[in-house]
RNA sequence: GGCCCGUUCGUCUAGGGGUUAGGACGCAAGAUUUUCAUUCUUGUAACACGGGUUCGAUUCCCGUACGGGCUACCA
């Protein structure tokens, strides 16, 4: 068997949605496989849709989660060019040919025209019952078609289906689907302004970059019925793709599929990047800058609405593609479960690299003004990494590995805290400016042992040491922290705890 | 409305003519960690409904219901 060639064709009509970067998740995951080709093709043939930047955040969102196209816009190819809007002529000339073949028709009835005939009769569609009756090149003398071509008159070119024949597709995720052509309608091939529709552009160009395998969105499966046809009006039907409609991707809660607008509604993401429209309601946070893994993304991704079975549950790219096959996608739609991707996420955090973490929580770091080295971001990352979801966590939940504590947890300190624990923490602040070897382990044995030798409990002093260094209860172990802040740094938050606790003890004691 | 697709725990799913219908997320309980989190254990919870076919259907067939998609000179 050749090698398959699949292709992930977004439109630029704006940011790109979760979905499609499932779709070209799975597109990718079935070349990779099968050692073919996967192919990034831009359909940027509705000039009226057409968003700038949204080209630039689709590839940027491949390079992202790891997609590299082997041929494509921005990545060459020998099938290009690979952006439908440089394709132009190319679509005029197959258009005209299905003409020439009788399987198209020149139309020349106007948009307005149309629109009127529909609001007047309900259900009207261009086709076989109906065409006739209509201005084309199927009801006007050939002089008359000639002549307002020559003239220059819009007109679009049609898809002529003739009615009565079964149309069947054999779906490599739904099985044989069976179409009706009396049912169809004649779709427009070729635009009035010489651009080709998405029905015709996708079938010249599949073939021409000899696509063997046409994975996509369920939303196409109506149209496949159309594609066939026009495989079959150029000929091709020998090299005609397989076909696999791919299951939605639906709402959290309620009816419907997942939209861009759920994102706000559920303050979650629903786009990889982070999107800047022209108004803040056109703009979008992505998984990205929420602080997901691009690793962690694709896992989920991967695993709504596909499974290989067996019972594992976190997979690497590589093991994705070892594992893919296209008869264990789904069928049903999947609710987008956003829960699940956190867990995703907290997996892959934990499971990460305190180096690699470090490279991420960088960024995160300078931009609230720390100044660190890659060695204590990466001690950091140790610390905090069982603790957190998304990588702003690291600067956010452990704020304090990296400046002064801010808070004083108050009901710990009134449970814990009394006045007789002053001269207690002046010495435990003395030991600790003055302890060697500073590092966790020793300074930990030597707490206990000042503890005891206090006749106290080390329950009496370690949750207020915690206080002192953290401000929280929750967090790393102590001496761990006390070891990453360094000898200096826990001498001075234990000062200026005393300092604090001190004067809270008073108030306490007094209101 | 018409055409097409779908329906296993709340969610993502495995499975497949006879199973204690499995796993994961979530939730709950317990253990460990003198914090939190992690980890571990346990628990919770499903074959949409009605007819067939069959010795036997969650599994196969047909309906129904419900959900979804398409029905543009958009993709």
């Amino acid at each position: 068997m050749t090698k398959p060639r699949v292709r992930f064709a977004p439109s630029p009509t704006g940011a790109l949605h979760i979905g499609g970067v499932r779709t070209a998740l799975y597109n990718y995951l079935f070349a990779k496989q099968q050692g073919g080709a996967f192919i990034l093709r831009i359909e940027d043939t509705d000039q009226n849709r057409y968003v700038p930047g949204a080209e630039k955040y689709i590839i940027e969102t491949l390079r992202w989660v790891g997609l590299i196209p082997d041929e494509g816009v921005d990545f060459d190819g020998a099938y290009g060019p690979y952006r439908q809007s440089d394709r132009k002529e190319i679509y005029q000339k197959y258009a005209r040919e299905l003409v020439t073949r009788g399987r198209a028709y020149y139309a020349f009835d106007t948009p307005e025209a149309l629109e009127v005939r529909r609001a007047a009769e309900e259900n009207f569609t261009y086709n076989h019952l109906t065409r006739g009756g209509l201005t084309n090149s199927l009801t006007l003398p050939a002089a008359e078609v000639q002549h307002r071509l020559d003239a220059g008159e819009p007109c679009v070119i049609r898809l002529l289906v003739e009615p009565g024949q079964a149309i069947r597709i054999n779906d490599l995720i739904r099985g044989e689907v069976v179409f009706q052509s009396s049912e169809l309608d004649d779709k427009v091939l070729l635009k009035a302004d010489g651009m080709p529709t998405y029905h015709l552009a996708n079938i010249v160009d599949d073939h021409l970059m000899a696509i063997t395998h046409v994975i996509r969105g369920e939303e196409w499966l109506p149209s496949t019925a159309h594609h066939v046809l026009l495989y079959e009006g150029f000929g091709w039907q020998d090299t005609m793709p397989q076909f696999a409609h791919l299951p939605l991707i639906l709402k959290p809660v309620g009816n419907g599929k997942l939209s861009k607008r759920d994102g706000a509604k559920f303050g979650i993401p629903v786009f990889p990047l982070e999107w800047k429209g022209a108004t803040p309601e056109d703009s979008f946070s992505g998984f990205r800058d929420t602080g997901f893994l691009p690793e962690a993304v694709i896992n989920f991704l991967a695993l709504l609405g596909w499974h290989p079975g067996g019972e594992q549950e976190i997979f690497s790219l590589n093991e994705l593609i070892a594992a893919f096959s296209i008869e264990h996608i789904s069928k049903g739609g999947a609710r987008f479960d956003y829960e699940k991707a956190r867990w995703f996420n907290q997996k892959y955090i934990q499971a990460a690299d305190n180096g690699v973490l470090a490279t991420h929580i960088r960024p995160l770091a300078e931009a609230k003004g720390y100044r660190v080295s890659d060695a204590y971001l990466a001690q950091v990352a140790g610390l905090m990494k069982e603790r957190v979801t998304f990588l702003p966590d690291f600067v956010e939940v452990g704020y304090y590995l990296f400046e002064s504590v801010r808070v004083y947890d108050a009901e710990a300190l009134h449970k814990k805290w009394n006045t007789g624990l002053s001269p207690v923490f002046e010495d435990l602040t003395d030991l600790v400016a003055t302890f060697e070897p500073f590092n966790g382990v020793a300074l930990e044995e030597a707490v206990k042992n000042f503890i005891s030798a206090k006749g106290l409990k080390p329950g009496d002093v370690l949750p207020l040491l915690r206080l002192a260094l953290a401000g929280t209860m929750k967090g790393p172990a102590i001496f761990d922290m006390a070891e990453a802040l360094g000898q200096d740094e826990t001498a001075e938050r234990l000062r200026r705890f005393v300092a604090y606790a001190g004067k809270n003890a008073e108030s306490a004691v007094n209101g």
